[in-house]
DNA sequence: CCCACATAATTGACGTTGTCAATCATAATT
DNA sequence: AATTATGATTGACAACGTCAATTATGTGGG
Protein backbone atom coordinates (compact mmCIF):
# COMPACT_ATOMS: atom_id res chain seq x y z
CA UNK A 1 0.00 0.00 0.00
CA UNK A 2 1.52 3.21 1.12
CA UNK A 3 0.37 4.97 -1.84
CA UNK A 4 -0.33 8.62 -0.02
CA UNK A 5 0.47 11.43 -1.97
CA UNK A 6 0.07 9.90 -5.42
CA UNK A 7 -3.74 10.55 -6.71
CA UNK A 8 -4.45 9.03 -9.67
CA UNK A 9 -8.24 8.30 -8.25
CA UNK A 10 -9.47 10.52 -5.71
CA UNK A 11 -9.94 8.83 -2.70
CA UNK A 12 -13.70 10.56 -2.50
CA UNK A 13 -17.01 9.97 -2.93
CA UNK A 14 -18.50 11.80 -5.50
CA UNK A 15 -16.47 13.51 -8.53
CA UNK A 16 -13.73 16.26 -8.11
CA UNK A 17 -15.00 19.42 -9.09
CA UNK A 18 -11.82 21.04 -10.84
CA UNK A 19 -10.60 24.52 -9.76
CA UNK A 20 -11.51 27.12 -12.76
CA UNK A 21 -8.79 29.32 -13.74
CA UNK A 22 -8.78 32.97 -11.82
CA UNK A 23 -8.72 34.82 -15.77
CA UNK A 24 -11.69 33.18 -16.64
CA UNK A 25 -14.05 34.94 -13.78
CA UNK A 26 -13.23 37.92 -15.30
CA UNK A 27 -14.87 36.72 -18.87
CA UNK A 28 -18.29 37.86 -19.73
CA UNK A 29 -19.77 35.15 -18.80
CA UNK A 30 -19.99 35.22 -15.58
CA UNK A 31 -21.76 38.37 -15.98
CA UNK A 32 -24.57 36.61 -17.77
CA UNK A 33 -27.57 34.80 -15.47
CA UNK A 34 -28.09 32.02 -18.23
CA UNK A 35 -24.45 30.94 -17.61
CA UNK A 36 -24.29 30.79 -13.83
CA UNK A 37 -27.74 29.33 -13.56
CA UNK A 38 -26.60 26.82 -15.62
CA UNK A 39 -23.13 25.71 -14.00
CA UNK A 40 -24.92 26.68 -10.27
CA UNK A 41 -27.55 24.02 -11.76
CA UNK A 42 -25.15 21.18 -13.16
CA UNK A 43 -23.94 21.25 -10.09
CA UNK A 44 -26.28 21.01 -7.59
CA UNK A 45 -28.24 18.31 -9.94
CA UNK A 46 -24.91 16.72 -9.36
CA UNK A 47 -25.00 16.36 -6.00
CA UNK A 48 -28.77 15.79 -5.70
CA UNK A 49 -28.47 12.39 -8.12
CA UNK A 50 -25.41 11.61 -6.08
CA UNK A 51 -27.62 11.27 -2.60
CA UNK A 52 -30.73 9.93 -4.75
CA UNK A 53 -28.93 7.11 -6.23
CA UNK A 54 -28.75 4.71 -3.23
CA UNK A 55 -32.70 5.05 -3.28
CA UNK A 56 -32.90 4.48 -7.03
CA UNK A 57 -34.21 8.15 -7.95
CA UNK A 58 -33.29 10.55 -9.91
CA UNK A 59 -34.16 14.03 -9.41
CA UNK A 60 -36.71 13.50 -12.40
CA UNK A 61 -38.15 10.91 -10.42
CA UNK A 62 -37.98 12.07 -7.02
CA UNK A 63 -39.85 15.26 -8.13
CA UNK A 64 -42.54 13.27 -9.52
CA UNK A 65 -42.51 11.39 -6.29
CA UNK A 66 -42.99 14.26 -3.94
CA UNK A 67 -45.76 16.00 -5.96
CA UNK A 68 -47.39 12.95 -5.95
CA UNK A 69 -46.82 12.65 -2.54
CA UNK A 70 -47.96 16.17 -1.88
CA UNK A 71 -51.74 16.69 -0.85
CA UNK A 72 -52.23 18.53 -4.63
CA UNK A 73 -53.38 15.56 -6.08
CA UNK A 74 -51.33 16.72 -9.56
CA UNK A 75 -52.72 14.66 -13.22
CA UNK A 76 -49.81 13.67 -15.65
CA UNK A 77 -50.62 17.01 -17.71
CA UNK A 78 -50.13 19.19 -14.49
CA UNK A 79 -46.87 17.21 -13.59
CA UNK A 80 -45.66 17.65 -17.16
CA UNK A 81 -46.62 21.86 -17.38
CA UNK A 82 -45.34 22.12 -13.44
CA UNK A 83 -42.17 20.36 -14.30
CA UNK A 84 -41.89 21.17 -17.49
CA UNK A 85 -41.51 18.33 -18.94
CA UNK A 86 -43.10 16.59 -22.05
CA UNK A 87 -45.69 14.66 -21.41
CA UNK A 88 -44.76 11.91 -22.40
CA UNK A 89 -42.00 11.92 -20.20
CA UNK A 90 -44.51 12.13 -17.97
CA UNK A 91 -45.89 8.88 -18.75
CA UNK A 92 -42.43 6.73 -18.69
CA UNK A 93 -41.32 8.04 -15.28
CA UNK A 94 -44.84 7.42 -14.05
CA UNK A 95 -44.42 3.83 -15.49
CA UNK A 96 -41.18 3.67 -13.16
CA UNK A 97 -42.38 4.80 -10.32
CA UNK A 98 -45.76 2.51 -10.33
CA UNK A 99 -43.82 -0.56 -11.58
CA UNK A 100 -41.79 0.03 -8.30
CA UNK A 101 -44.84 0.28 -6.21
CA UNK A 102 -44.30 4.00 -5.36
CA UNK A 103 -47.10 5.64 -6.79
CA UNK A 104 -50.14 4.84 -8.76
CA UNK A 105 -52.83 5.78 -11.43
CA UNK A 106 -55.79 7.42 -9.64
CA UNK A 107 -59.23 7.36 -11.83
CA UNK A 108 -60.21 11.29 -11.78
CA UNK A 109 -63.88 11.57 -11.05
CA UNK A 110 -64.39 14.74 -13.43
CA UNK A 111 -62.25 13.82 -16.02
CA UNK A 112 -62.20 10.37 -17.10
CA UNK A 113 -59.14 11.25 -19.74
CA UNK A 114 -57.58 12.44 -16.40
CA UNK A 115 -54.98 10.05 -14.46
CA UNK A 116 -54.13 11.58 -11.02
CA UNK A 117 -51.21 10.27 -9.56
CA UNK A 118 -50.72 9.20 -6.08
CA UNK A 119 -48.34 7.41 -3.49
CA UNK A 120 -48.46 3.79 -2.54
CA UNK A 121 -47.56 3.42 1.50
CA UNK A 122 -44.24 2.87 0.17
CA UNK A 123 -43.88 5.56 -2.11
CA UNK A 124 -44.73 7.88 0.87
CA UNK A 125 -41.94 6.35 2.94
CA UNK A 126 -39.43 6.31 0.11
CA UNK A 127 -40.29 9.95 -0.10
CA UNK A 128 -39.74 10.95 3.64
CA UNK A 129 -36.16 9.66 3.39
CA UNK A 130 -35.39 10.69 -0.52
CA UNK A 131 -36.30 14.29 0.90
CA UNK A 132 -34.01 14.34 3.40
CA UNK A 133 -31.54 12.98 1.25
CA UNK A 134 -32.18 16.30 -1.06
CA UNK A 135 -32.08 18.53 2.57
CA UNK A 136 -28.47 16.92 2.46
CA UNK A 137 -27.81 17.44 -1.48
CA UNK A 138 -28.87 21.17 -1.24
CA UNK A 139 -26.73 21.84 2.39
CA UNK A 140 -23.88 20.47 -0.04
CA UNK A 141 -24.75 22.79 -2.59
CA UNK A 142 -25.03 25.94 -0.92
CA UNK A 143 -22.50 25.34 1.22
CA UNK A 144 -20.84 28.97 0.49
CA UNK A 145 -24.62 30.54 0.97
CA UNK A 146 -25.51 31.90 4.97
CA UNK A 147 -28.80 31.17 5.93
CA UNK A 148 -30.28 34.69 4.96
CA UNK A 149 -28.84 33.76 1.62
CA UNK A 150 -30.43 31.08 1.16
CA UNK A 151 -33.71 32.69 1.94
CA UNK A 152 -33.24 35.28 -0.62
CA UNK A 153 -31.82 33.04 -3.34
CA UNK A 154 -35.16 30.96 -2.78
CA UNK A 155 -37.28 33.98 -2.96
CA UNK A 156 -35.74 34.91 -6.22
CA UNK A 157 -35.87 32.00 -7.85
CA UNK A 158 -39.51 31.31 -6.74
CA UNK A 159 -40.19 34.77 -8.58
CA UNK A 160 -38.57 33.89 -11.76
CA UNK A 161 -39.86 30.26 -11.99
CA UNK A 162 -43.78 31.11 -11.46
CA UNK A 163 -43.96 34.64 -13.40
CA UNK B 1 -61.50 31.72 -42.17
CA UNK B 2 -62.73 33.59 -39.07
CA UNK B 3 -60.86 31.84 -36.35
CA UNK B 4 -60.76 34.87 -34.17
CA UNK B 5 -60.90 33.60 -30.94
CA UNK B 6 -60.45 30.41 -31.72
CA UNK B 7 -57.00 29.57 -30.43
CA UNK B 8 -55.46 25.78 -31.80
CA UNK B 9 -52.47 27.92 -32.67
CA UNK B 10 -51.11 30.26 -30.82
CA UNK B 11 -50.41 33.20 -32.92
CA UNK B 12 -47.70 34.02 -30.75
CA UNK B 13 -43.76 34.05 -30.79
CA UNK B 14 -41.79 31.71 -28.97
CA UNK B 15 -44.52 28.52 -26.32
CA UNK B 16 -47.00 29.85 -24.67
CA UNK B 17 -46.39 29.00 -20.47
CA UNK B 18 -48.71 27.23 -18.79
CA UNK B 19 -50.00 28.75 -15.62
CA UNK B 20 -49.34 26.67 -12.49
CA UNK B 21 -52.41 25.97 -10.45
CA UNK B 22 -52.09 27.97 -6.97
CA UNK B 23 -52.72 24.55 -5.33
CA UNK B 24 -48.89 23.38 -6.37
CA UNK B 25 -47.40 26.67 -5.17
CA UNK B 26 -47.83 25.27 -1.58
CA UNK B 27 -46.07 22.34 -2.27
CA UNK B 28 -43.23 21.48 -0.36
CA UNK B 29 -41.02 21.15 -3.49
CA UNK B 30 -41.04 24.89 -4.21
CA UNK B 31 -39.06 25.21 -1.01
CA UNK B 32 -35.69 23.63 -2.63
CA UNK B 33 -34.01 25.21 -4.70
CA UNK B 34 -32.93 22.30 -6.76
CA UNK B 35 -36.55 22.25 -8.19
CA UNK B 36 -36.62 25.94 -8.27
CA UNK B 37 -33.08 26.10 -10.16
CA UNK B 38 -34.37 23.45 -13.06
CA UNK B 39 -37.55 25.19 -13.45
CA UNK B 40 -36.00 28.89 -13.84
CA UNK B 41 -33.50 27.24 -15.99
CA UNK B 42 -35.49 25.19 -18.31
CA UNK B 43 -37.45 28.93 -18.93
CA UNK B 44 -34.23 30.94 -18.86
CA UNK B 45 -32.65 28.44 -21.54
CA UNK B 46 -35.79 28.36 -23.76
CA UNK B 47 -36.01 31.98 -23.91
CA UNK B 48 -32.33 32.36 -25.06
CA UNK B 49 -32.24 29.38 -27.43
CA UNK B 50 -35.21 31.16 -28.86
CA UNK B 51 -33.45 34.35 -29.77
CA UNK B 52 -30.37 32.20 -30.63
CA UNK B 53 -32.00 30.14 -33.26
CA UNK B 54 -31.72 33.17 -35.91
CA UNK B 55 -27.80 33.32 -35.19
CA UNK B 56 -28.07 29.78 -35.21
CA UNK B 57 -26.74 29.31 -32.12
CA UNK B 58 -27.92 27.39 -28.88
CA UNK B 59 -26.52 28.01 -24.96
CA UNK B 60 -23.70 25.82 -25.22
CA UNK B 61 -21.97 27.11 -28.79
CA UNK B 62 -23.18 30.68 -27.69
CA UNK B 63 -21.16 29.82 -24.74
CA UNK B 64 -18.19 28.06 -25.98
CA UNK B 65 -17.90 31.23 -28.76
CA UNK B 66 -17.92 33.97 -26.00
CA UNK B 67 -15.20 31.76 -24.36
CA UNK B 68 -13.39 31.92 -27.23
CA UNK B 69 -13.84 35.86 -27.83
CA UNK B 70 -12.71 36.64 -24.36
CA UNK B 71 -9.24 37.63 -24.18
CA UNK B 72 -8.46 34.20 -22.00
CA UNK B 73 -7.37 32.25 -24.39
CA UNK B 74 -9.46 28.80 -23.13
CA UNK B 75 -7.81 25.21 -23.81
CA UNK B 76 -10.22 22.77 -24.61
CA UNK B 77 -9.78 21.03 -21.74
CA UNK B 78 -10.63 24.34 -19.70
CA UNK B 79 -13.47 24.86 -21.30
CA UNK B 80 -14.60 21.59 -20.42
CA UNK B 81 -13.67 22.41 -16.70
CA UNK B 82 -15.77 25.83 -17.04
CA UNK B 83 -18.41 25.10 -18.75
CA UNK B 84 -19.18 21.62 -17.02
CA UNK B 85 -19.16 19.87 -20.32
CA UNK B 86 -17.30 16.73 -20.93
CA UNK B 87 -14.24 16.91 -23.54
CA UNK B 88 -15.80 15.06 -25.81
CA UNK B 89 -18.57 17.64 -26.33
CA UNK B 90 -16.15 20.23 -26.35
CA UNK B 91 -14.82 18.67 -29.40
CA UNK B 92 -17.62 18.10 -31.02
CA UNK B 93 -18.59 22.35 -30.42
CA UNK B 94 -15.39 23.62 -31.51
CA UNK B 95 -15.59 20.90 -34.94
CA UNK B 96 -18.93 22.87 -35.84
CA UNK B 97 -17.87 26.25 -34.62
CA UNK B 98 -14.43 25.97 -36.27
CA UNK B 99 -16.58 24.30 -39.74
CA UNK B 100 -18.54 27.53 -40.08
CA UNK B 101 -15.25 29.73 -40.01
CA UNK B 102 -16.21 31.23 -36.64
CA UNK B 103 -13.36 29.96 -34.14
CA UNK B 104 -9.88 27.79 -34.62
CA UNK B 105 -7.48 26.03 -32.86
CA UNK B 106 -4.29 27.08 -32.63
CA UNK B 107 -1.54 26.21 -31.40
CA UNK B 108 -0.18 26.35 -27.45
CA UNK B 109 3.56 27.11 -27.18
CA UNK B 110 3.78 25.75 -23.69
CA UNK B 111 1.90 22.67 -24.39
CA UNK B 112 1.37 20.92 -27.98
CA UNK B 113 -1.30 18.99 -26.65
CA UNK B 114 -3.69 21.59 -25.98
CA UNK B 115 -5.09 23.88 -28.77
CA UNK B 116 -6.47 27.12 -27.65
CA UNK B 117 -9.79 28.02 -29.09
CA UNK B 118 -9.67 31.11 -30.73
CA UNK B 119 -12.48 33.69 -32.49
CA UNK B 120 -12.08 34.50 -36.39
CA UNK B 121 -13.55 37.86 -37.23
CA UNK B 122 -16.40 36.61 -38.14
CA UNK B 123 -16.62 34.88 -34.92
CA UNK B 124 -16.27 37.88 -33.06
CA UNK B 125 -18.70 39.67 -35.16
CA UNK B 126 -21.09 37.30 -34.56
CA UNK B 127 -20.58 37.53 -30.74
CA UNK B 128 -21.40 40.48 -30.53
CA UNK B 129 -25.21 40.01 -32.33
CA UNK B 130 -25.43 37.16 -29.90
CA UNK B 131 -24.63 38.53 -26.66
CA UNK B 132 -26.95 41.23 -27.51
CA UNK B 133 -29.37 38.48 -28.42
CA UNK B 134 -28.53 36.92 -25.05
CA UNK B 135 -29.04 40.36 -23.64
CA UNK B 136 -32.59 40.74 -24.38
CA UNK B 137 -33.49 37.24 -23.44
CA UNK B 138 -32.24 37.63 -19.62
CA UNK B 139 -34.49 41.06 -19.94
CA UNK B 140 -37.07 37.99 -20.60
CA UNK B 141 -36.40 35.56 -17.92
CA UNK B 142 -35.89 38.01 -15.64
CA UNK B 143 -38.55 40.22 -16.12
CA UNK B 144 -40.10 39.89 -12.65
CA UNK B 145 -36.98 41.06 -10.72
CA UNK B 146 -35.85 44.62 -10.82
CA UNK B 147 -32.44 45.94 -11.25
CA UNK B 148 -30.74 45.46 -7.09
CA UNK B 149 -33.02 41.92 -7.40
CA UNK B 150 -31.08 40.85 -10.81
CA UNK B 151 -27.64 41.88 -9.02
CA UNK B 152 -28.53 39.93 -6.05
CA UNK B 153 -29.50 36.67 -7.80
CA UNK B 154 -25.69 37.12 -9.71
CA UNK B 155 -23.73 37.60 -6.96
CA UNK B 156 -25.45 34.46 -5.35
CA UNK B 157 -25.48 32.65 -8.38
CA UNK B 158 -21.19 33.33 -8.57
CA UNK B 159 -21.10 32.11 -5.03
CA UNK B 160 -22.44 28.82 -5.70
CA UNK B 161 -20.97 28.25 -9.19
CA UNK B 162 -17.74 28.86 -8.62
CA UNK B 163 -17.60 27.59 -4.55
C1' DC C 1 18.81 9.35 -20.94
C1' DC C 2 15.03 6.09 -20.19
C1' DC C 3 10.96 4.58 -18.25
C1' DA C 4 6.64 4.87 -16.09
C1' DC C 5 2.91 7.48 -15.54
C1' DA C 6 -0.24 11.57 -16.18
C1' DT C 7 -2.77 14.55 -19.29
C1' DA C 8 -5.03 16.89 -23.86
C1' DA C 9 -7.62 15.90 -27.74
C1' DT C 10 -10.14 12.76 -30.27
C1' DT C 11 -13.19 8.89 -31.65
C1' DG C 12 -16.77 5.66 -30.99
C1' DA C 13 -20.23 3.32 -28.30
C1' DC C 14 -24.26 3.49 -25.63
C1' DG C 15 -27.79 4.91 -22.54
C1' DT C 16 -30.65 9.10 -21.30
C1' DT C 17 -33.20 13.04 -22.31
C1' DG C 18 -35.77 16.38 -25.38
C1' DT C 19 -39.01 17.00 -29.02
C1' DC C 20 -42.55 15.80 -32.14
C1' DA C 21 -46.24 13.53 -34.62
C1' DA C 22 -49.88 10.22 -34.48
C1' DT C 23 -53.49 7.67 -31.99
C1' DC C 24 -57.25 6.66 -28.87
C1' DA C 25 -60.56 7.97 -25.47
C1' DT C 26 -63.18 11.48 -23.53
C1' DA C 27 -64.73 16.55 -23.00
C1' DA C 28 -66.42 20.64 -24.57
C1' DT C 29 -68.62 23.43 -28.00
C1' DT C 30 -71.69 24.42 -31.63
C1' DA D 1 -74.99 14.92 -33.55
C1' DA D 2 -70.96 16.76 -35.37
C1' DT D 3 -66.81 19.21 -34.67
C1' DT D 4 -63.13 20.54 -32.18
C1' DA D 5 -60.10 20.41 -28.12
C1' DT D 6 -57.62 17.92 -24.58
C1' DG D 7 -55.28 13.89 -21.57
C1' DA D 8 -52.62 9.88 -21.93
C1' DT D 9 -49.96 6.96 -24.63
C1' DT D 10 -46.75 5.17 -28.14
C1' DG D 11 -43.04 5.39 -31.32
C1' DA D 12 -39.50 7.76 -33.93
C1' DC D 13 -35.62 10.54 -33.93
C1' DA D 14 -32.30 14.15 -32.58
C1' DA D 15 -29.60 16.12 -28.83
C1' DC D 16 -27.14 15.32 -24.77
C1' DG D 17 -24.36 12.81 -21.10
C1' DT D 18 -21.04 9.42 -19.96
C1' DC D 19 -17.49 6.31 -20.55
C1' DA D 20 -13.63 3.59 -22.55
C1' DA D 21 -9.93 3.42 -25.76
C1' DT D 22 -6.41 5.74 -28.69
C1' DT D 23 -2.74 8.87 -29.93
C1' DA D 24 0.39 12.44 -28.94
C1' DT D 25 2.73 14.89 -25.67
C1' DG D 26 4.34 16.35 -21.06
C1' DT D 27 6.55 15.20 -16.30
C1' DG D 28 9.12 13.10 -12.73
C1' DG D 29 12.16 9.31 -10.85
C1' DG D 30 15.79 6.45 -11.38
Amino acid sequence: MAESTQHGEDPWEGAAIPAVPDRFLASDLVDEIEFLAARARSLGSAHANAVLAPLDLKVRSYSVLAMACSDTGPSQRELADFLRLDPSQIVSLVDALEQRGLVFRAPDPRDRRSKVIRPTAAGTELHQRAAAAVRVAEETSLASLDGPERDQLRVLLRKIAFS
